[in-house]
DNA sequence: TTTGTGCATGGCG
DNA sequence: ACGCCATGCACAA
């Protein structure tokens, strides 16, 4: 035993009080570990405390613990899967699956083994790697793994924690300088100085989500249908609550990214060119780790679509984890810099503080750029606040405010925490519209939003329209643009957010994303066939209406040919080639070449297109004009009722949020603004809300919407109800299926400002 | 006076 | 009834 050398490389310790043996090395002998490296082993933190820092991580596809895999000194505590993943030694014992390997067992290294004396030793082991400046990837990995559950049964039961009894493993450890030690306590700076290899995953990971993130600030555009059948495509509403995703291939519906400059992946991964046109709703994702589900309220559940999630780690190595989500209230986005956290999220996904002051916590945003935020917690009765500080420059470069939605992720295996954002697109869009007077104005605005949309060019090379509203509001925010009296209403908008519910808040986010399938319908949106429009002129700008209802189709581009022939352009939905069409022909949806019946040279993909460049852009340009001046309206029967009924309702939308206690909000609501109430328009469309929604088995929403609510209501026409089920401000019914002549029709209510719902009647002819 | 900090309060789920 | 958390608020710097 002479000259003996820790075989752990990053150790090589050549002296030792005492030697103690590790795993089984290749000769059939074993690693030979000075006292400290073999304790770790022992304790089965070898690799958390030594290689925290490698890749190779993966967690328990049961537990979620982390598990080094495809290293020598932790191949004893896990268990590769037969179907994938792995699993650690303890949940593979506890589910009965016989072990595949590691007969080799080192020492019978086990729990049992080790829980013996695993107090004193979970001491010694600290303290001896202390000094290597490591010691907190060790506590971290312990962290989120059932380690940490282990351990915790094995430490002393007193609790001089004065939260709840429950004790974590991290509060009874020696202190690890938490604060002021930020290269060795934080949480995610395993990637800090890391291999190689780790760097590249990053690298790629984030080269990924730097796209979704931004893709995410934009929103997805979201048009939902009815199905005939009497399916319920609820998915819009309910799957914020249950976290379900329907995709049943009856509720066409289409997603489509707010990207300025689509990247090409979203665009071909089944956007545009997805045949079956399974919609991509933003559904909330419960937590991957079982135990989190039932505690994490479903607000903070993570909203990223399958598609996104692919997109960021497809082809890489590590996996994105999404954590949790947090709209951002007043307080979150106000200049105090402190971000308050869910207290199950942080104490689910951030290290474990026992100290008031907490440590620095290092977090990655969508750019690339790393924050250091000071994550602690303050006492409150006898719980915990968590709460970030230091917030306010990262959101502020981000262009955050209340309403906003901060996500929270993990590179796994790496452990970085990454933070993006999805932009709240009311919280901005609203304050550019004006307050709406009277129907005109609503109309006026409408068209507004419309033109700010197809104000910029559209994006052919793509295969996709691109809207650009949230990026022109965007811009103006960030150019110092905006108005001194739009600050305002800002500022109070913000306060109202956060004040009341953060589910009416919730409403309002999808009830903008349906404000953003309307746009798009409008897009899609076809005068119907052979009518004329009469010429309406609302301030100075003039609308087509039609007594017939819009109907739906694929877009399209119609011109007239000098001669005066018009025809249609469309693009392939697979080859993104321009053909030329009859003007007098609707299109599906969905089409491609091969639907061209109409000329046979140019009914496949392979066929050249017909049109110039020029030739598009001056289609493109031609196309934008005549945009420009067309409007399609609700049938006019259905505009004259609404019309009346907003008369007849002046106080329709006042209540509910912090509107009463506002003077300034107060005068703005006895301006003489129109409120269409979304019951009326319900009865308008010949429905009951309520009835409505008993019949599709919606019942849950009407009784979350009630409590919420200190506003009047409609009292429905047809019901015995007095109580409306729906607050007329945040209601967000983002379809409504009705029969009539035969049609579907579309009901997409649209909160432009909190007392004002702006209704959209779009009707869908199959 | 303003700004930052730590805790208390109270609405709400 | 309880706990979370948005915000208020007193005190400090």
């Amino acid at each position: 035993m002479g000259s003996r050398v820790c075989t752990n490389d990053l150790c090589r310790a050549s002296s030792s009080q005492e030697w103690k043996k590790g795993w089984p090395l290749r000769s059939g002998e074993f690693a030979n570990l000075c006292d400290k490296c073999g304790s770790a082993y022992e304790q089965l933190v070898f690799c958390d405390t030594f290689h925290s820092k490698d890749t190779g991580w993966r967690e328990c596809s049961t537990c979620g613990k982390h598990l080094h895999c495809g290293c020598i000194a932790s191949s004893s505590l896990l268990e590769l899967l037969d179907s994938g993943g792995v699993k650690c030694i303890e949940c593979t014992r506890t589910s009965g699956l016989q072990p595949t390997s590691n007969d080799e067992n080192p020492k019978g290294l086990s729990m049992s083994t080790t829980n013996n004396n695993s107090e004193k030793q979970l001491t010694s082991v600290d303290n001896k790697v202390d000094g290597d400046n490591v010691t907190a990837m060790n506590h971290e990995q312990l962290d989120n793994s059932d380690v940490r559950n282990g351990l915790k049964d094995l430490l002393p039961s007193h609790n001089d924690d004065a939260h709840g009894g429950q004790i974590k493993g991290e509060e009874v450890l020696p202190p690890r300088g938490e604060v002021g030690n930020m290269s060795s306590s934080n949480f995610n700076q395993v990637s800090i100085g890391s291999s190689e290899a780790a760097k590249v995953d990053i690298y790629k990971a984030n080269t990924g989500i730097k796209d979704l993130y931004e893709s995410l600030a934009q929103t997805n555009l979201t048009i939902a249908l009815a199905s005939p059948s009497g399916n319920s495509n609820h998915a819009v509403v309910e799957d914020r609550e249950l976290g379900k995703t329907i995709s049943s291939f009856q509720q066409v519906s289409r997603s489509r990214q707010l990207l300025p400059k689509p990247p090409k992946a979203i665009l071909a991964t089944g956007l545009e060119t997805n045949a079956s046109m399974v919609p991509q709703i933003r559904v909330a994702r419960p937590p991957a780790e079982g135990r989190l589900k039932n505690q994490l309220l479903p607000r903070y559940w993570p909203r990223i679509t399958d598609q996104e999630l692919q997109l960021i780690s497809g082809d890489s190595n590590s996996t994105i984890v999404p954590l949790f989500e947090k709209v951002l209230s007043a307080s979150d986005a106000g200049r105090i810099g402190r971000l308050v956290l869910p207290k199950a999220c942080a104490e689910a996904y951030f290290p474990h503080i026992s100290q008031p002051e907490g440590l620095p916590l290092r977090i990655q945003d969508v750019k690339g750029k790393e924050w250091v935020f000071q994550f602690r917690f303050w006492p409150n009765n006898n719980s915990r606040m968590y709460v970030l500080e230091g917030v306010t420059p990262c959101i502020q470069s981000m262009q955050l405010q209340a309403g906003d939605t901060v996500t929270f992720s993990r590179i796994d295996p790496e452990g970085k925490l990454l933070m993006g954002f999805r932009k709240a697109l009311n919280t901005i869009a609203m304050q550019k519209l004006p307050v709406i007077s009277g129907y005109s104005g609503l109309l006026q605005s409408l068209a507004d939003s419309h033109l700010n949309a197809l104000s910029k060019p559209l994006n052919s090379a793509g295969g996709d329209f691109s809207w650009h509203i949230m990026e022109k509001h965007a811009s103006d925010t960030k150019d110092g643009l905006l108005l001194p009296s739009m600050l305002a209403p800002e500022r109070k908008r913000s306060r109202n957010i956060g004040s009341k519910s953060k589910r009416l808040l919730i409403d309002s986010q999808d009830a903008l994303e349906l404000k953003l399938t309307w746009e798009e319908a409008q897009d899609m949106l076809l005068p119907p066939l052979s009518e004329k429009p009469s010429i309406l002129t609302i301030e100075d700008q003039e609308f087509e209406e039609y007594e017939e209802p819009p109907v739906f189709a694929k877009r399209s581009i119609f011109a007239t040919r000098s001669s005066g022939g018009q025809e249609q352009w469309t693009q392939c939905d697979s080859c993104s080639k321009w053909r030329k069409l009859p003007a007098d022909i609707l299109l599906p949806p969905k089409w491609t070449c091969p639907d061209n019946i109409w000329d046979h040279s140019r009914c496949s993909c392979s066929a050249p297109d017909e049109l110039s460049p020029r030739e598009l852009e001056y289609l493109l340009k031609l196309n934008k004009e005549f945009k420009k001046r067309r409007m399609i309206t609700s049938h006019r029967m259905l505009r004259d009722q609404i019309n009346n009924l907003s008369h007849k309702t002046p106080e329709i939308g006042k209540g509910g949020l912090d509107l009463n206690s506002d003077p300034e909000r107060e005068e703005q609501l006895h301006q003489g603004s129109t409120r269409v109430s979304m019951m009326s328009l319900l009865q308008v469309a010949s429905l009951p809300l309520e009835t409505y929604l008993k019949q599709n088995g919606l019942t849950s929403l009407i009784s979350e919407q009630e409590g919420s609510s200190g506003s009047q209501s409609l009292p429905p026409a047809t019901t015995g109800e007095s109580e409306g089920p729906v607050h007329e401000d945040h209601c967000v019914v983002p379809w409504f299926k009705s029969t009539r002549a035969g049609m579907m029709s579309l009901i997409i209510a649209e909160m432009i400002l909190p007392e004002i719902l702006l209704p959209l009647f779009v009707y869908f002819r199959f």
